[in-house]
DNA sequence: GACTGCCTTGTTTTT
DNA sequence: CAAGGCAGTC
């Protein structure tokens, strides 16, 4: 049943259509010229380039509305595109709110993998796998690539896995099956890389898995090769929306313009300036070409930006203006006041992370002369995770409350990733990563011995590895206890399988289309619920007993987390939709209660708005990002220049800048210059603070004596606005800010006691002669142990050894 | 077969 | 500096 089945009389008949058309359209009220524009053209493409604060949610959620208001499409023919389960979720709430009634039949809105799995689910046979299939994530993808790789013998070393997965990534974004490797990748993985891409897509049939880009490539391969198919989806899909278009990759691109290739009737929404996942794939170039692709295309431009201060958008404006190639948009606003820009240098990144944290509480507090700011109104926005450690560290010593966004996911962890592997293997049995996860967790004594001939069993018969630890039971193959615990394993197993009642896929007719909902299943008689069979699961396994008996001190947590996880399955239908939601839902949204700072990458924060935002670290080879400079060059940059276009439009009212002269990376001490996009930043819209710390003094005395002179004389320089163009002209880089605690460091090693050639004495190796020196590090010849790295502190002389 | 400890290695960004 | 991988040891 769907919700218009009620309705079903409008259908074709335009009177009626004509009776939905004059219905009242309350939603279009107080939307701009613009946005209206972009509503109301329904037929055909409709390019929405909507810039940053533009209200492009708004439009998006007005244009659904409208579609359904005005009897052009039921809720259930609107394919609506996102990309981040986030994004979709807010839409259906908008639209919901919108109609004045929570809206339950928008089954295709969504994001491109839900989606895909959806159709996928329908048509895994075409794709030569079953509709019960399981998606694997990275670490089970990069395990398989890794036997792949030890079997054809290649050296991991120097071809990691890791650069092998990355290549074939980057083969799906781009909708290339083995077959289609063009010539110029032939080289990929040490001219293995399309031959090992081969085998691995074997395998995930075999294992009747997919990974992530596989759930688009087999779509974009379905509908290219089976017309009917393809058409009968055209017909379905009456329009088309896709949110965040210039994220697109070549796939996505495929799969839209396949579906839309009939009535056309699509209307992409993007902002060539926020386009910030080139290296995941995504190319601008899908939407600067949108006009091409789609002849006789609506081009609509949202530039009123309801949402920052002149100031504000006048900063962004011109930093972004460095980009070459741009569609173009002027933004603008109707607000008049406002701060300025902040842009403030600090010693190193500890002053940034104290200075940062005495702001947020003085905003607060409202003593900033500003009105004051709730935590929850204020975000601190980093370019790598990394960063966010030094705020956390400070946040916590002061007792200052924050949440940080797109941290460690509580699906990654090991105690999670174990019991959904127990889950997985009943529910689908030739899931073999599953089951070489689980075999020997807890302990059973099935070490690698035991797990090599389960594997050649299973092999040389051709089926999964239960079946083959089976078999290898029953011909006596496995003795001892490892045989007794693995045959109780796999009559836990059946036993547990036996308890579930699977799904049954509906064929892949129209009826089931019409529906679009979760997948129709029949279900066996409920012995136990699926909670109730998860928690049979783990205790029968002995998992659950694995932790309770386990002395670690963070036991208790993971025991904690994995109850956690039966609690959640609670919200679904079976043990097969649960699985499916973690393989794809990647963000975990805790609303921790309580007022609180977020901390979060600039990626995280796209499409995020917060009245004040602090923006740290803003050093070359930091931001811009030396790596993505080194990787991609000039598009690289500009890349990088969108996402500091991105991170100044998240600001409503204060937007801070900051950066470091000097940084603890990688545990050494790295001192950077100023990024050149606060070059770029234009001068009339900054503000230069001064940092407490260089008049106040307590970071002088921290310093060793002989550079405490050089700092206080470049303190006014260094906040001077021209500071960074004469220091990058005098080329004085690496001596210009000298790092006092990396002297200090190699003082304390008192690796200048030993020389070169000097006898010394190690508790452990015994005698030897320096032969390196290298900071705290030192190579020593020993007489019996051979040459080794040791740390000083371990060597005495070998005069001072008390015998 | 399991454990320990050393050594290497790496830091963008994530559906 | 951290975590993860590996080798060597019990």
């Amino acid at each position: 049943m769907n919700d218009f089945d009620e309705n079903a009389a409008f259908e074709g008949a335009s009177l009626s259509a004509r009776a939905m058309a004059a219905r009242p359209q309350p939603y279009l009220e107080g939307l701009n010229p613009a946005q209206r524009a972009a509503v109301e053209q329904m037929d055909g493409p409709v390019l929405m380039l909507a810039g940053a604060g533009t209200g492009k949610t708004r439009a998006l959620t007005a244009r659904i509305v409208h579609l359904m208001n005005t009897g052009r499409a039921r809720p259930n023919e609107i394919l609506a595109v996102t990309f981040t389960n986030k994004a979709a979720r807010e839409m259906k709430n908008r639209v919901g709110a919108m109609l004045g009634q929570p809206i339950e039949g928008m089954p295709w809105l969504g994001t491109f993998h839900a989606i895909c799995v959806k159709l996928l689910r329908r048509h895994a046979e075409l794709a030569g796998l079953k509709s019960n299939f399981t998606i694997l994530d990275t670490d089970d993808q990069l395990r398989l690539l890794k036997q792949l790789i030890t079997a054809e013998g290649i050296d991991d070393k120097r071809w990691p896995a890791r650069m092998l997965a990355g290549i074939i990534d980057g083969w799906k974004n781009r909708a290339l099956t083995p077959d289609k490797i063009p010539a110029a990748d032939a080289g990929a993985y040490n001219h293995r890389g399309a031959e090992i891409y081969a085998q691995y897509q074997a395998r995930l049939k075999e294992l009747n898995a997919t990974d992530f880009g596989d759930l688009l490539l087999h779509m974009v391969t379905i509908f290219q090769t089976h017309e009917d198919i393809l058409k009968q989806y055209q017909r379905w899909f009456k329009y088309i929306l896709v949110d965040e278009y210039q994220d697109t990759n070549v796939a996505q691109y495929l799969w839209l313009r396949l579906l839309a290739g009939g009535h056309k009737n699509i209307c992409c929404v993007g902002d060539d300036d926020q386009s910030i996942y080139g290296w995941r794939g995504a190319e601008v170039g899908n939407i600067l070409r949108f006009e091409k692709d789609f002849p006789g295309s609506h081009v609509v431009r949202l530039e009123q930006n309801y949402r920052s201060t002149p100031h504000i958008l006048a900063a962004a404006s011109g930093v972004i203006a460095g980009n070459q190639g741009r569609l173009g948009k002027t933004l603008w606003t109707e607000a008049t006041e406002g701060e300025k820009l902040r842009l403030i240098g600090h010693w190193d990144g500890e002053e940034e992370a104290r200075w940062i944290g005495d702001e947020v509480e003085a905003m607060q507090r409202g003593t900033r002369g500003l009105r004051p700011f709730s935590f929850d109104d204020m975000s601190i926005l980093v370019r790598a995770s990394h960063q966010m450690r030094a705020f956390e560290d400070r946040f916590l010593t002061i007792g200052l409350p924050y949440r940080v966004i797109g941290g460690p996911r509580f699906y990654e962890r090991m105690e999670i990733r174990d019991a959904m592997a127990y889950f997985r293997v009943v529910t689908s049995p030739d899931d073999d990563l599953a089951f070489e996860r689980i075999v020997n967790t807890p302990k059973r004594g099935l070490g690698n011995v035991a797990q090599q001939k389960i594997q050649i069993a299973a092999r040389e018969n051709g089926t999964n590895l239960v079946e083959g630890a089976r078999i290898l039971l029953a011909q006596n193959g496995l003795g001892g206890k490892g045989g007794k615990e693995l045959r109780l394993l796999i009559e836990g197993i059946d036993r547990w399988a036996s308890k579930l009642r699977g799904p049954r896929i509906a064929p892949p007719d129209e009826a089931v289309l019409d529906d679009g909902g979760p997948i129709r299943m029949e279900f066996g008689p409920p012995e136990v619920t699926h909670v109730e069979l998860a928690e049979i699961i783990l205790d029968e396994s002995g998992y659950t007993a694995h932790w309770q008996n386990d002395k670690t001190p963070e036991a208790p947590g993971r025991l904690e987390n994995v109850k956690e996880l039966v609690k959640a399955l609670d919200q679904f239908e079976n043990l097969q939709g649960f699985l499916e939601h973690v393989s794809l839902i990647m963000d975990n949204e805790k609303e921790g209660e309580g007022e609180k700072v977020s901390i979060m990458t600039l990626h995280a924060a796209k499409g995020l708005e917060f009245p004040v935002v602090f923006l740290p670290g803003w050093e070359d080879g930091l931001f811009p990002s030396q790596r993505s400079m080194d990787e991609s060059g000039q598009k690289g940059l500009e890349e990088e220049r969108r996402l500091a276009y991105v991170g100044i439009t998240r600001a409503e009212e204060i937007c801070t800048i900051s950066f470091a002269a000097n940084r603890f990376v990688f545990g050494q001490w790295q001192n950077a210059m100023p990024s050149r996009f606060i070059d770029e930043l234009p001068e009339e819209h900054v503000d230069v603070l001064t940092p407490p710390g260089l008049y106040g003094g307590n970071f002088g005395a921290a310093m060793p004596k002989s550079t405490l002179h050089e700092t206080a004389a470049e303190a006014n320089v260094y906040n001077s606005p021209g500071w960074r163009r004469l220091q990058s002209r005098s080329g004085a880089r690496a001596d210009s800010q000298p790092s006092g605690a990396k002297n200090m460091t190699i003082d304390m090693t008192a690796s200048s006691s030993f020389t070169m050639g000097e006898r010394v004495f190690h508790q452990k190796f015994g005698y030897g002669a320096i032969i390196g020196i290298e900071g705290d590090k030192l190579e020593v010849a020993f007489e019996k142990a051979g040459d080794k790295k040791v740390v000083a502190r371990f060597l005495s002389a070998a005069d001072d050894v008390p015998f």
